[in-house]
Order: C-alpha cells, then sequence, then structure tokens
DNA sequence: TGGAATTTGAC
DNA sequence: TCAAATTCC
C-alpha cells in the first residue's frame, strides 16, 4: 500500500485496523506524536517498539567507539518513555536487533495490520525504512510514516518557481508566511490511550543493557544533561527564562546562552511544535530573543529540506561541485595537524577550549563550532569532511542535516554559505566572543594566570609575563602549529581554483578578443 | 552569522 | 593622527 505523500491537512488514513504498532526512532517521546496520534485513532490496540539498531550500533563498536553518550542517552530516554506508556495502560517492547527483521517479526508475532513511524529525512533511514517496508508488504503488513521532527519538509515550503529554497532567508520568510496555527498544534495522544495494549510476556522483556549490546558508561550523568521527556521539559522550563535575551546572550560561550535542547530535539523528547509555537509566540508579542531562536529552528528545518533534495550530501558531495577542486592539506601533515585540532593542541586558546568542551562533554556552543571549524579548514587547510566525521562521532545532538549543513557553510562549499574568503580571525573571535577569557580558563587552567590581554593569544605576551603566569609556551601550552596571516594567504590561494571556471564578463571579453587575435 | 588593507574625513 | 567607511579577498 503506497504512502499518500504528506499533507497539511490532517493525514487521511482512510481505514481502521485492529492492531497496529508505532515503530519509535528518533521521537522517544508520548505526547504530541503524530504516528503515535493517528495509531491511537486507527487501530483498536496499539503496541509500541523501540529498536536498538544493530546496523548503527555494531558499527560505531567496529570502528572502536564503545563509551558513546548518545547510546547511553537513548537508553535511559526509552527506559522512561516505557514506563510512562506502561502507566498510561502500554508498554514498549524493547530489542537490540536489525530493523528489517525486528519490525516484520514483531508485526507478524503480534498480527500487527499497520506500523505507524515518523519520518527520517537521513538517506540511510530512507533505505532502512524502504527496506522494513518490503518486507512487511510480504506479511502484508500496510506502513504509515508522517512528518512529525519538523515544521515544514520535503516540498513543503518552495519559491515562485516551484523549487527548494537554496537561500536561507528567503526560505525563512517563506516558511514564515506559510505557517499556519495548524503547523504548531500539538497532535493530541493522551486522549486516546485507552488503545494502548500490552504485548504477552515473551515480548516484553526487559530492556538491553548498555554493556550487554557492548557499550561502556560514560560520563552522562556528570554533564548536566538529562534525558528523557523530564530532562527535555526541565531545560525548557529554564530556558524559557532567558529566551527573550537569547539574541544577547548566545553568541558567549561563558555564558548560559543557549537552550541546550539540541539533544533533546534530535530525539524527539521535546516535539518541536512545542518549542516552535511557544517561539512563535512570544515573538508576536515583541521578543527579539524568540525570533533570533525561532529562526535557528528554521535553520534546522531548511537543512533537513536541503538534504531531502540532495540526498548526496551523505555520500560526501559539496553541496556546491567546485569546491571538490580544492586541494587540500594531506599526507602526514594533514594527519598531524587534524590530529592537533581533535586533542586540543593548537596554540589558538579559544579553539583548543572549544575542542576541549566538545570531548569532555559531547556538546559544544554554537559559536565556537563556526570557529573550530572554520580554524580546521581556513587555518589548517584540512577536509572539511575529516572535522565533519569527527563532530559526528562525538556530538550528542549529532544530526546529520545541520552538521554537515555547519560545516559546508564553514567551507563556503554550502548552500547560503559564507564566502571562501570570509576567512574568521581565531584571536578576534576569542576578543569578540570571550572578552575576560573567562570560557579559556574553564578549560584551560594551565592559562588563568595570564592577563585578559593576553590569554587569546598567549605567544604575543611578553617573556615576564608569561613566567608571572607560570607558562612555557611549547611546554605548560603549545606555540601555535600555523601562523594565522600565512594561513589565511594559503587558504585564499587554495580556494582560488573554485573561482577558475567562473569567468567575469570583463575576462570573457579579454579571451574572445584574444582568441579573435590569434 | 568577517577581516585586512586602504581610503576618507574630522580634527 | 585616528577612527569610520569602503573595498577587496
Amino acid at each position: 500500500m503506497p504512502s499518500p505523500a504528506p499533507s497539511r491537512q490532517p493525514y487521511n488514513i482512510g481505514a481502521h485496523f485492529q492492531r497496529g504498532l508505532v515503530w519509535f526512532r528518533r521521537d522517544l517521546r508520548y505526547f504530541d506524536h503524530a504516528a503515535l496520534h493517528y495509531a491511537l485513532r486507527h487501530c483498536r490496540e496499539v503496541y509500541c517498539v523501540f529498536v536498538f539498531d544493530r546496523d548503527i550500533l555494531d558499527a560505531l563498536l567496529a570502528r572502536g567507539l564503545k563509551a558513546d553518550r548518545r547510546i547511553e542517552f537513548i537508553r535511559a530516554s526509552v527506559e522512561e518513555l516505557r514506563s510512562a506508556l506502561r502507566e498510561a495502560g502500554g508498554d514498549l517492547i524493547v530489542v537490540h536487533d536489525h530493523p528489517r527483521h525486528a519490525i516484520p517479526e514483531i508485526a507478524r508475532k503480534l498480527s500487527i495490520e499497520a506500523v505507524f513511524a515518523n519520518h527520517d529525512e537521513e538517506p540511510s533511514a530512507q533505505a532502512r525504512d524502504e527496506a522494513v517496508r518490503k518486507v512487511l508488504a510480504q506479511l502484508p503488513c500496510a506502513w504509515f510514516d508522517f512528518k512529525d521532527q519538523v515544521i515544514f519538509e520535503r516540498n513543503e515550503i518552495l519559491n515562485g518557481q516551484g523549487k527548494p529554497y537554496g537561500v536561507f532567508t528567503p526560505y525563512k520568510n517563506a516558511w514564515l508566511a506559510a505557517l499556519t496555527p495548524f503547523d504548531l498544534r500539538a497532535y493530541p495522544t493522551e486522549p486516546y490511550f485507552g488503545a494502548l495494549a500490552k504485548p504477552p510476556q515473551a515480548l516484553a522483556q526487559p530492556t538491553p543493557a548498555l554493556e550487554a549490546m557492548g557499550f561502556a558508561r560514560t560520563n552522562l550523568s556528570e554533564i548536566a544533561l538529562p534525558s528523557g521527556m523530564s530532562g527535555g521539559q526541565t531545560l525548557l522550563d529554564e530556558f524559557e527564562e532567558r529566551m527573550d535575551d537569547y539574541h544577547a546572550r548566545r553568541d558567549f560561550p561563558a555564558v548560559r546562552g543557549p537552550s541546550y535542547l539540541s539533544t533533546h530535539l534530535r530525539f524527539g523528547t521535546v516535539s518541536i511544535r512545542t518549542l516552535a509555537a511557544r517561539a512563535h509566540a512570544a515573538m508576536l508579542r515583541g521578543s527579539r530573543g524568540a525570533a533570533t531562536w525561532l529562526s535557528e529552528l528554521v535553520w534546522r528545518d531548511f537543512y533537513f529540506m536541503i538534504l531531502h533534495h540532495r540526498p548526496d550530501l551523505a555520500d560526501g558531495a559539496a553541496f556546491h561541485p567546485e569546491f571538490d577542486r580544492i586541494r587540500w592539506v594531506d599526507g602526514d601533515t594533514g594527519d598531524a595537524r587534524f590530529e592537533a585540532w581533535k586533542a586540543a593542541r593548537t596554540g589558538y586558546p579559544l579553539v583548543d577550549a572549544a575542542m576541549l568542551q566538545i570531548f569532555q562533554s559531547g556538546y559544544m556552543h554554537n559559536r565556537l563550532r563556526m570557529v573550530a571549524a572554520s580554524f580546521l579548514i581556513k587555518d589548517l587547510g584540512v577536509d572539511w569532511r575529516r572535522g565533519e566525521q569527527y563532530f559526528a562521532d562525538v556530538l550528542n545532538d549529532f544530526d546529520f542535516s545541520a552538521n554537515n549543513g555547519g560545516w559546508q557553510w564553514a567551507a563556503s562549499s554550502g548552500c547560503d554559505a559564507q564566502p571562501w574568503f570570509r576567512i574568521f580571525n581565531p584571536v578576534t573571535q576569542s576578543e569578540k566572543f570571550d572578552p575576560q577569557g573567562r570560557f579559556i580558563r574553564k578549560y584551560l587552567p594551565q592559562l588563568a594566570k595570564l592577563p585578559d590581554k593576553y590569554i587569546h593569544a598567549p605567544w604575543t605576551a611578553p617573556a615576564n609575563v608569561l613566567k608571572e603566569a607560570g607558562i612555557v609556551l611549547g611546554e605548560t601550552y603549545p606555540v601555535p602549529i600555523v601562523d594565522h596571516a600565512a594561513a589565511r594567504a594559503a587558504t585564499l590561494d587554495r580556494y582560488a581554483v573554485t573561482k577558475a571556471h567562473r569567468t567575469s564578463g570583463a575576462e570573457a571579453a579579454a579571451l574572445s578578443k584574444a582568441s579573435a587575435d590569434d
């Protein structure tokens, strides 16, 4: 049975079923949930399942990533969801398996007539769903999927020519213009909880332990990232207190400015509709902070939309292919630079502090993501894909679309990216956004005694100041691995190949004149 | 959602 | 002389 196109009208299932199965993936909540809403309304009995996906988890283990905060976050969130569903009269079947095997098997055992899930735009997830759907079709078992994790998806926002936007600002204007109360309204579930059903004991096995799946405990409990729906709610409540100041505070990593909700958005322990509705309402009453924050939520929709139209991005393609002509610094030099960047040993304090933040906590402040990415790409000359992969490995809130979008923005190869000749100065950024060095001092205590004036660039400090602060450059803290001015010049050279094919009008005229002269 | 070099303009 | 404005990368 083909799945109807997503609609901004209430989805018309057009049938009722005896038994349905809701497959939870990146939507670990039981309120305001599209798939659960429609399943509860169209099935007499609704079962719920979560699969710890061995295709994903085994790949992480094969790469040695045993201590992954995200797996721990997911497991805790799954446990909370499971308790909540139990209290509501149902349960959550939790298995550690390959979805293309587990979902049809459970569907068969429970005589499920229809599986309900929410969209996941990542190409690998699309392939996964297609594989599951194929097996289900043979049972037969129907499949329904829904927009849930964004406000507008896929082709819902198009430009005047009926094509997807490639530039953010006009996209955002169209997004705001298209917004209706329907788009922000919750998909209620609670009124229909009567349909939740408890699976037989054989399927209601305990949630697998981290260790049973091959993973180790992490420092998740120490890093102020409460998990589950309750954790998301706590962070949202706290953020609402400071939302009006978001625009003024969000750029300063030493200040509590951001919402810290990104990981909850990633795993759906908060609802995007709740967040966007709060932001939109506050914006309408004149809150600049709320307007700026809403803009960030629109960026999130934007990058999901871009990935939907450009699945080749998942294969490492540059959004603008001419940027794949760049010769990056590779070989031993490239390796050494990349390792120094990861190890927080670049000699630029703000960059190193940022890299320690992500390493220790799985989180990096958004301003610093731009600074650290720009430094790897445009100061060290290293291929942006290497940085993208590292962030993918360690960020708690890692989402392919936004991570790829951010890296390609920094590399200037992306849609609506910064111009290629725009190169952050890591010292200037530090002076602007961490003026008192509070963030730097938190992560680099060996620099703590340096006066504000020199904390952004220790190598410029006079010998007696360094001595006074107990610093021996090259021993207690690295000397800069590259000189910014020289690196900047090298990057401008390196990027020159991206404009080689684009001949200006004057150049074209000169060329045709030259050939006419021959 | 820059930065650096250069020019301009008020002293 | 210096900071603001402009231009170029």
